[in-house]
DNA sequence: AAATTAGGTTACAATTTTGTGACAATTGAA
DNA sequence: TTCAATTGTCACAAAATTGTAACCTAATTT
């Protein structure tokens, strides 16, 4: 059950001590030491959590935060904010930016790892039951059905028919169109996070989901990120330009 | 349709446990531990429902439910307290603040969740006794009968007989048609929330509905969901059957 | 190019879910 | 009381869904 937690923290040994302890918690850290490799950070990897250190170099812990709040993309992420001391303004600024907890420096590697588990408990649903539409396909979550436009042009739908598994994958797949998400993200997200199912079985059921979907002529909707998981996609093609490289 | 309850609670055992019987019962559990987080969860997610313990750290449990009245977009939220013994007073302030009701520590989850469903139900409007009439089927709640045209051209009616749960589940249904419900919720809405039934007895009625139909070739308006439950609908096929399509 | 790795595809047995008929308990009317 | 109607539950049948293994292809690395 890997969740991400980016860790915004100028100090190194302090960056240090808190990686180790989350990924012995079977949490994965994610680092970056200020506001901008962040915000590179969050558009990378979209994190399950933030921890923010409130006295960055340029005090733009709050600006950072905002600028979460702002993006849809970003706005449920939970942030944990680091403070040297509790300080009424602090506490105060920080909440109005939209901060869920808030952990005075300094703390125990349990207490950390405590405020995590609960900030990440109680993350609201993010599944809502809003008719989505994307790609020329609509998922309505009450009446538990899929339909798609069979061309551009008209307005004629089909009803597709979906296994549970496969209506709540597309489900939460669109309802996040454009992210990726691994396997374990998925299993922990749609199965539930306590199941025991190798991560494989998601590319059964993406295939099952995709060869229903070819059915109708929606090709391309459901893609592959090589080395990372799937995406619900119906903006871009996957087309070479996307992947930045370093070799 | 999910139902979201707020719930307000420190320790982490009682969150843990409500949360848990809040998501049985179908109802979504969002959690703050405070009430700072309490209002950050209401900004994000306007619960349909707050369960308030009344002994948060700063006994600010008063200040945040009074929070909740005064500002008009929460107003109406219900609110529940928990309370670790009746005190007449805490009894009486709570209500002064706007509490819609308050259940004692310790209370049994089926109390709990039948409290919450009270208050709730407070709030929802029956279905009403307007003649509903779809697929082909008319239903008269008042006169308690249903009739059925023999087909689709003719004006000609047919009288069907219903048992009387048969007859609260077809006017249940047909009062939401197209909208799937779980049998947890069917039971809910149709028996009340305080019977103990099981969910497949559900099955057993919704079989002797669909018999009652089939005998006037009224079939495939109540439709399955797999993994979900059921639903009336007279809007689409169900099945997109392999070979035959229809004139 | 060979080796390695990641993902696609298929088949299938196990499991889950739903359909169905029977039955005993209950109710209410005659 | 007796009878018929209705109800909830159970057991088994039927059907759909699910997770995995095995094998295959494409991509990446060595």
């Amino acid at each position: 059950m890997s969740i991400t937690v980016l860790v915004v923290e100028d100090e190194p040994a302090i960056q240090e001590l808190i990686s180790y302890n989350l990924k012995k918690s079977g949490l994965a850290p994610v680092c970056a030491a200020n506001a901008e490799q962040a915000t590179v950070m969050v558009n990378n990897v979209l994190p399950d959590l933030v921890l923010l250190d409130w006295m960055l170099p340029n005090s733009s812990g709050i600006e950072f935060a905002r600028q979460l709040r702002r993006n849809s993309r970003t706005q449920a992420i939970p942030i944990i904010m680091l403070t040297a001391k509790v300080e009424l303004d602090d506490k105060i600024s920080g909440l109005e930016a939209g901060a869920d907890d808030y952990i005075t420096k300094p703390f125990s590697p349990r207490e950390l790892i405590a405020r995590i588990k609960a900030v990440l408990r109680r993350r609201v649903p993010e599944i809502s039951d809003e008719i989505i539409e994307a790609g020329g396909v609509k998922i309505d979550p009450t009446k538990h059905r899929v339909f798609a436009y069979l061309n551009d042009t008209s307005a004629e739908l089909t009803e597709v028919k979906l296994g549970p598994t496969e209506f709540r994958l597309l489900h939460f797949l669109m309802a996040h169109k454009e992210r990726v998400y691994t396997r374990t993200q998925l299993l922990d997200r749609i199965w539930g996070d306590h199941v025991f199912i190798e991560d494989r079985t998601v590319d059964v059921h993406i295939r099952r989901l995709r060869k229903v979907l070819e059915k109708i002529g929606k090709e391309d909707l459901v893609q592959t990120v090589r080395g990372t998981g799937y995406r619900f996609s119906s903006e871009y093609e996957m087309n070479p330009e996307e992947e930045h490289q370093q070799s």
